[in-house]
Order: C-alpha cells, then sequence, then structure tokens
DNA sequence: AGAAATTAGGTAATCGTTTTCCTACATTCT
DNA sequence: AGAATGTAGGAAAACGATTACCTAATTTCT
C-alpha cells in the first residue's frame, strides 16, 4: 500500500520546476513560436495584444529562457571571453574590472581567463571560448600562439587591447592610448626639469606597448639631445616588473654617474625602483625622480612620491565594448594624461 | 548558366566547417552514442579497441564537444560565477585571480560579476546564472538580496568567501579565515609595545568578516585591560575604505590624545589613515604604529610602514575549489600571519 | 471588385549532445 | 545444455529554444 498524494493536492502549482517556454506559450494561450518573437522582438509578427499577453504571462512565471537552447539553436552566445596575460598586475584588474561592468551593460556575459602569458594556456582557452560559441575574445596582452594565428583568419571577432596582435591582423580591432605621444610627453617634462642624467628601466619588449615606450623614449631623448647612453637602459629578462624595477635600478646605482631622473614603463616597475633606493641608498631618495606609467588611483595614496602617465583604464570598458561591436575594424586611442607627484620623493 | 563546381573538386574536405559528434562517428566508423560513451567515461560499455579508434578520430579532427549542447541536454554546464562586491579592492582582485586559476585547473570555467554591493545587481547576477545552468555561485561579499535567500533554499551550491551568508544558511560552505583569533593577534601585539592610547578604523559592519574583526578586537582589549575609548572607534559610513581611513585619521588627531597605534580593519583603510597623517600631520609619521589586514604582496614593496595580518588570498582558489565540490556543508579556515612592517612608519 | 501585399500566428524541423531502451553476442553458472 | 549474467553498441527520444515554411485573414493597390 504505496502512498499516494491525496486528491486534495491542489494541481501542484509546478512550482519552480522549470519553466520553458511551453509554459508561457500555454498561459498566454499562443504558440511557442509567437512566444518566441515576442522575446525576441520580431515584430510585424504579432499583434500589441498578444504581446501584453505573452510579456504578462513571462512577469507571472518569472520566465528566463534556457541559455544552453538558444546558443545550440542559434549558434550565438553572448560570451565575451577576457584572456589577460596576468592578473596579478592591477592594471589588468582594472581593465577587467572596467570591461566587466560595460560589457554587463551591453548584456554580455564575462568569462574571466588568466593566460600567465603562456602560449599553451593561451590556446586552451581559445578552443574552450570556440566550443562555447563565445561572441568575441579580448586579448588583454596577447601572445603569439597557433590557435591565435588561426582565429585571426576566421570572421571571429577579437579586440586587442594596450598590446597589438603579435602577428600582423588586418583589420585588427585595438583599445590602448597613444603611447608614442605619452612618452615624448614623458621625455620633454624630464628634459625641461635638466635632471639628468636621465635613465629607463623597462619591461619585456615582445610586448608592443612596452616596446612602443622604449623605441618612442629614446627617439624623443634624441630629438631632445638629451643623453641617454646605453648603460642607461636596463632590463632583466625573466621576472616580475616588481624585480625588474629593483634590479634595474640596482645596477643604474653601480654607474659612475648615477642618474638623477629614471623612467619606468609601467608602475611596477617604479615600485621596485623606490623600494631598491629605498632599501639600499635611502640617501638618494629625495634626489632621485621616479616617473611610472599607467598611475593607478591607489598611487595618489601610496605612492605620492611618484610622477606618471595616467592611462584612463576606467574608460577601457567602454571602449571595449565599441571596438566589439563595431561592424568595422577600429583602432581606439584613449587619452592619457601626465601627473605630477603629489609630494617630493621621500619616504 | 550557373558556374557549377568543377567535377574534379576533391570532395571538399569540409575544412572546419562544424564538426560534431556525428563527424566522429563516421569517421570512427561507430555511433555517435558510442563516441559519447567513450567522451564521457562510460566504461564498461565499449571496447578497448572501440575506444583508441573513436579517441583517433577525435584527435585528427581536433573535435571538441559543442558546450550549448552538452548543457542543455544534462542540465549542468561547467560555469561557476563569482560575484564579487567590489572588484577595485585589491584583495578581492587577488581571490578572483586565485579562484580562476583553481577553478580552471578542476575543468570549470569562470564568469566574473561585479556586483557593487548592490542587492539588485547581485539577484540579476544570479538569475543570470540560473539561466545559464551554472554549476556553483561564489559569493565574494555577499549582500542580503531576495533571490540569495530563494538560492539558499534550493540545492544550488554557493560558496562564501570571507564575509558570511547575510541571512543563516543551514549547511554554508563557507571560506576565510578566523577572524577573531587574528585580531586578538593584532591585539596582543599592540598591547605589548604598550603604546597607547589605541585605536580602531574600521568598515562597514553589515560585512560579517568587518563584524567579527571590529567585535573580536573591541573584546580582546577588554580582557587585556586596553584601553580603547569609544571616541578611539571610527567608522564613515558611505565612503571607500580609503576615505574611511583617512576621515577616521583625521578624527582621531582632533582627540585630547591622539593615538600612537591604529588597527585598521582592511590594509586599504590604513593607506587612507597613512596619507592623512602624511599631509596634516607628517611630524607625527614616526610615531604612530599603523596596523592593516589583509596584507597585499604589494605592501612590501610600496607600504613596507604597515604591520597587520596577512591573509593568504593566493592559497584562497583551491579552498574555494574544495568547498565547491564537497558533498557536505564545509567550513574552511585557512591560516593567517603576523606580519611586521618592514621599516619605521615614514615617508 | 479582384489581385497583391501585408499582418498574425501556428506547425514542425533543427541545433548537438546525452541517455534510455533494446538487441545480439559471449561468458559463466547450475 | 540451458539459464543467467555481462559486455558492446545501435536507434531514437529527449533537452528548450529559433526559424523556415505555411495558412488565413485583413488591408492596399489598380
Amino acid at each position: 500500500m504505496t502512498p499516494k498524494d491525496p486528491p486534495n493536492t491542489p494541481k501542484a502549482p509546478a512550482q519552480s520546476a522549470s519553466i520553458s517556454i511551453a509554459t508561457v506559450a500555454a498561459k498566454a494561450g499562443v504558440s511557442i513560436a509567437t512566444v518566441s518573437r515576442v522575446l525576441n522582438g520580431l515584430s510585424s509578427k504579432f499583434s500589441k495584444a498578444t504581446q501584453t499577453k505573452v510579456l504578462q504571462a513571462v512577469d507571472e512565471l518569472g520566465y528566463r529562457p534556457t541559455v544552453a537552447a538558444r546558443t545550440l539553436r542559434s549558434g550565438q552566445s553572448r560570451l565575451v571571453a577576457l584572456l589577460a596575460s596576468n592578473m596579478a598586475n592591477p592594471s589588468m584588474a582594472s581593465i577587467a574590472a572596467a570591461a566587466e561592468v560595460a560589457l554587463r551593460k551591453s548584456g554580455y556575459v564575462m568569462v574571466l581567463c588568466d593566460t600567465h602569458d603562456q602560449p599553451e594556456q593561451q590556446d586552451e582557452y581559445l578552443k574552450e571560448m570556440g566550443s562555447h560559441n563565445a561572441r568575441a575574445v579580448v586579448m588583454l596582452g596577447a601572445v603569439d600562439s597557433p590557435e591565435l594565428r588561426q582565429l585571426a583568419k576566421s570572421p571571429e571577432r577579437i579586440v586587442f587591447v594596450n598590446r597589438h596582435a603579435p602577428v600582423p591582423i588586418e583589420g585588427e580591432r585595438f583599445v590602448g592610448i597613444d603611447n608614442r605621444q605619452a612618452v615624448l610627453d614623458v621625455a620633454q617634462w624630464m628634459h625641461q626639469r635638466r635632471q639628468s642624467p636621465m635613465a629607463l628601466i623597462h619591461g619585456d619588449v615582445r610586448s608592443s606597448a612596452t616596446r612602443e615606450r622604449v623605441d618612442g623614449f629614446v627617439a624623443a631623448c634624441k630629438s631632445l639631445k638629451q643623453a641617454l647612453p646605453r648603460s642607461h637602459i636596463c632590463f632583466t629578462p625573466g621576472v616580475s616588473h616588481l624585480d625588474i624595477g629593483y634590479l634595474g635600478m640596482k645596477q643604474l646605482m653601480t654607474q659612475k654617474t648615477p642618474p638623477l631622473s629614471v623612467f619606468c614603463t609601467s608602475d611596477l616597475i617604479a615600485y621596485g625602483a623606490h623600494r631598491c633606493l629605498h632599501e639600499l641608498h635611502p640617501g638618494f631618495l629625495p634626489l632621485i625622480t621616479l616617473v611610472g606609467f599607467d598611475h593607478s588611483p591607489l598611487n595618489d595614496w601610496i605612492a605620492p612620491w611618484l610622477h606618471g602617465i595616467r592611462v584612463p583604464y576606467e574608460s577601457y570598458g567602454e571602449a571595449i565594448v565599441s571596438a566589439l561591436d563595431s561592424d568595422k575594424p577600429l583602432n581606439l586611442l584613449l587619452p592619457h594624461q601626465w601627473v605630477n607627484a603629489r609630494t617630493a620623493s621621500a619616504l
């Protein structure tokens, strides 16, 4: 004698048991095709009255289309993958945060992937996003990889941020700043201050952004007739930006004529340089001008001694969406800004 | 006379045109069911020989299952949503980065969402993740909201990180640290230094983590017979942690007896307090001990004057995955650590 | 007024999987 | 030897949307 549900059970109101488009159709007294059309705004395919009925049913049932079904049928999803080369870098995190907000506002869903600057990881992610029917891929620091080359040939949308495509792509979508102009501003400012000798500590030039900054800075110095000997240009491969800065500055201080102003191609490098001075040559701290690049808002609070170029990361989000939604290739260069240190260099 | 494809066309090798499970099945000479079984490891349903054939076909074709189809059929996806309350906070960014790596390693795909601590946004995201059949939701700073309450009653998996569920949940999965013990460590350290008077600047106590830190610190002071007058406990609602720190310290310095050591419930608050001293009372800078909470790795570089509790954010990722994969509720408290400032407080 | 065009909406195919049946053989048990 | 069990794999039914195709009623055009 198995217990049966009592006959007075109120028809089991189907609580949350998977309300599909069929449920809505039944409730509104129309076919599922019509529901779909109303929901997708295929106008001149339904009357105002029907629309009201359907919308009301949708509302009352709290219906939301199953993403998987929609994606399967239409072959398109609202997923956008953001492949960042290194999320430990605060500026990448800023961009990711800004991108998330902007993408969401446009109805996209952002999947975050950290490639750690490794081609294999990048390829794995790119393949994964392919099988997800991702609408687009945002490359925040792309490296060269087979899958990327292949993807570039497909009609798939790719937006390159800060760092250009590692291999030339016809019709590249790009979001970044005018690095050439920015470092020209830097060089001029440093030149006017007449705090020679000058020096440069930079990151890996496999990144196009860094390359532009390095080349641009060297060129600017030359055109300003500002000395910048080879021994005053530092780079340490294979370590973090923080360490690049630390080691670079350490090396610079061994020179016969230590620099009085140092341009670092990223804020992290500048932090490293500062720590080096602070630990090894505290006496020089007030004498040496450090110039960074990025200028995170946090700098005003904890690195007030740092001059530099402020990159408007908070507006990268909108720009990325524009580049992504645009039908044509787009090269968006956002306005940068020179920012003076808030305080004299001392710690 | 319409142009026809020449008869010598080599059978159109179907280049990359959507290779589905059917393609694989055809190439391997088996049914699609068998391919599916091999790929999903349904052993004792196929022979070793068949497995080899299928796997080889998969490999040669570079086949990857369409996620949408799989999700639609099985009702399960590998998507995990990370809802962060504020990505501008570096510690949240650290957790997100760590979570991404760990989730990926376990085969999940992380969707990042910034709720900005607003219930409406949080609800919108939660609904969205429902229609994506998300495998789980990781709440990195949850706020109370209707959808969250409802979700909590469902069998859906939710992992709360740092901040406990805003409404009691039976069988909560939690990842965080032992805040009570941590602030006890802080209080004891400060007490031993005998740098009275002491003060406390804290964040919004609607966060359980902050609440535990505040209550715990006050209780610890009491049990140590360490004075902590009401006027030395500061909080400014409605502003960022940085501003909370700045304004809190400003207020403290108007007291008859300014504090000589200040505990801030987050690093950002400590940054704010430091800036205040630096700008308004530089003479006090070497005299006042600041203690933070989080201890981002960056502190060693740019805030070497800050003492505090180091929270092992880099190991949060693994912990989150454990909590998520566990069948039972799990309360994971990770080990924290006291960290002394690298240098005397001065800037 | 009759033809043509537009509007409104239903029927059913389709997307690419997973999974439930079902069948046919091979092996082991009694 | 016959029954029972296990192994290997195929056919086909879902999953929940979108959309091509079709029909019927209305409006507009000539």
